[in-house]
RNA sequence: GGCGGGUUGGCGGAGAGGUUACGCAGCGGAUUGCAAAUCCGUGAAGACCGGUUCGAUUCCGGUACCCGCCUCCA
């Protein structure tokens, strides 16, 4: 087996991956707030992670992968949508119309997802179904000291975790000297977070040993994680003792950068504290830390004020495929500032079309090529994958290459519909132009055919004549609307 | 202010202390009535200033600029 190297962010470098349990990886990715479209960012962290779940499947077996990742369905932003709609007249509580806007919003995402080629995740766990979990995780951080309860608020004491800041490299105190956190007066110490919020009418609310309220945003993270990759696999006896010998913990917890602080730093508060080791200090949680770096615009800041803001589903709907979404994503490497232009998706299709055209040729059932695995397993350097891809098409290795697309998830099962040739008969200009040509070489006179040649072309269609004759192929922007009469 | 990432040839984008990245575009050639497609060949680089070294784009230090996070946005 290759072995598996991945940057770990807890440790700043580059480590060799070797799982608690070869028997049962698990990862957890980060997932969204689903109140409305996902983005273009939104996407990166789906597709590049999912390079690693199919690497992971291929290395250690598709049984042997259990990936998590939740949708995060308690939020402000979502209860303002809510609002806005039952102040507009819609029918239901707010409760129903909450569960009704994330419904629909999840299944939008799932839509989106799928078109970039990225498998579904073992468990996509929403918050909403845990809510017990989180309220006695909280109770139980609370007992051991490391949470108190003020004004209807929980929040996580931070000077009770020293580690706080490891995994972003900052200190408690530094922070507050750059001073930019909210002071509020239920806080003992200005940098604590809030496990449980309390929550009015108007808003969604759990009933809680502190009123009805809601959770903070982090608890659901180490909540979840806590469910999904260590109680239920243990419950399940689908833990080697190997892997019990290191509770709580599981081996990749991935996400954007933007959530190493705090996000990603709370869950490590939460989640140690709450499951400390026998002597009391405090335990582990995620053992490789994963984080992509961000999107940007045609060299700027994806916003809405800049107007380059857009969705997954306007490029879809632009009529960029996914897959072509998907192969810009891979050339740059996660843990580099990606950019998307409109030119790398116009190559990136034509790449595409050329491999698929090769690829379609062979069977399903090859190997991916080792410089392809040796690239990925190189902390995912989907950039040097799609350099050896190239060696495979120019040495017209069609097994291998249909392979390595698979692994990279540009190719499932068939070549997609937009890369195919249209079905088209267009032996009639074949013959026609065959027919002036002839005339054309005797006459030395050639208005005719390249009239009609440059017709074609307009149509999309790419014209071959050699000594041999003359071909027709139904190209890229091929339009039947546009050809012309014979 | 604090923390982190980046700066590679016309463009995109990797690896490696000394040996061709790769792709697109360009140029030359084969082929074609002319093209297209394809194939062959080819020029071109590592922000700036120091240091280590026989030798650095690759390691170390500094400077400049860009970007992200610190404001529940991946």
């Amino acid at each position: 087996m290759t072995k598996i190297r991945l940057h770990n962010t807890k440790t700043r470098r580059k480590e060799v991956f070797e799982p608690l349990d070869p028997q049962n990886v698990r990862m957890y990715l980060c997932g969204p707030t689903v109140y409305d479209r996902a983005h273009l960012g939104n996407a990166r962290p789906v597709v590049v992670f999912d390079v690693l779940y199919r690497l992971l499947r291929k290395e250690f077996g598709a049984d042997h992968v259990t990936y998590v990742r939740n949708f995060t369905d308690v939020d402000d932003k979502i209860n303002a949508t809510a609002l806005a709609r039952k102040e507009a007249g819609a029918v239901g509580t707010l409760e129903e119309l909450i569960r009704e806007r994330t419904e629909e919003t999840i299944g939008w995402y799932h839509a989106d997802m799928d078109a970039l080629g990225a498998l579904r995740p073992n468990f996509e766990p929403r918050a909403t179904d845990y809510i017990g979990a989180m309220i006695a995780m909280i109770a139980d951080l609370i007992e051991k000291g490391h949470a108190y309860a003020k004004d209807g608020h929980v929040l996580f004491r931070v000077r009770s975790y020293q580690n706080y800041g490891a995994l972003s490299g900052r200190s408690v105190d530094d922070m507050i000297a750059g001073a930019r956190v909210e002071v509020a007066p239920f806080k003992e110490d200005p940098m604590d977070f809030v496990l449980w919020k309390p929550s009015d009418d108007e808003l969604p609310g759990w009933d809680s040993p502190w009123g009805r309220g809601r959770p903070g945003w982090h608890i659901e993270c180490s909540a979840m994680s806590e469910e999904l990759l260590w109680k239920k696999p243990l419950a399940e006896g689908h833990l080697s003792d190997e892997a019990k010998k290191f509770p709580h913990m599981f081996d990749i917890h991935a996400g954007g950068i933007d959530l190493q602080f705090p996000h990603h730093e709370n869950e490590i508060a939460q989640s140690c504290c709450a499951h400390p080791h026998a002597d009391g200090t405090p335990g582990e949680f995620a053992r490789f830390w994963l984080h992509n770096e961000m999107l940007q615009v045609e060299g700027k800041k994806m916003s809405k004020s800049l107007g380059n803001f857009f969705t997954v589903r306007d490029l879809l709907d632009q009529g960029i495929p996914g897959e072509v979404i998907r192969f810009v994503f891979l050339q740059t490497h996660y843990g580099k500032p990606m950019d998307w232009t409109a030119e790398k998706a116009a190559q990136a299709e034509t790449t595409l079309r050329k491999w698929y055209k090769l690829a379609e040729t062979a069977l399903d059932n090859e190997e991916p090529y080792v410089g392809v695995l040796n690239a990925l397993t190189d902390d995912l350097n989907t950039a040097a994958a799609i350099a050896e891809c190239w060696q495979l098409y120019h040495a017209s290795d069609a097994p291998s290459l249909r392979a390595s697309m698979s692994l990279l998830g540009l190719m499932s099962g068939s070549t997609p519909g937009w890369a195919s040739l249209p079905d088209v008969d267009l032996s009639a200009y074949v013959v026609a132009l065959a027919d002036q040509r002839a005339k054309a070489m005797e006459t030395k006179d050639f208005s005719a055919v390249d009239a009609l040649k440059s017709a074609l072309m307009a149509a999309g269609v790419e014209v071959r004549m050699s000594k041999a004759g003359v071909e027709l192929l139904p190209g890229a922007g091929f339009d039947a609307s546009k050809l012309p009469d014979v």
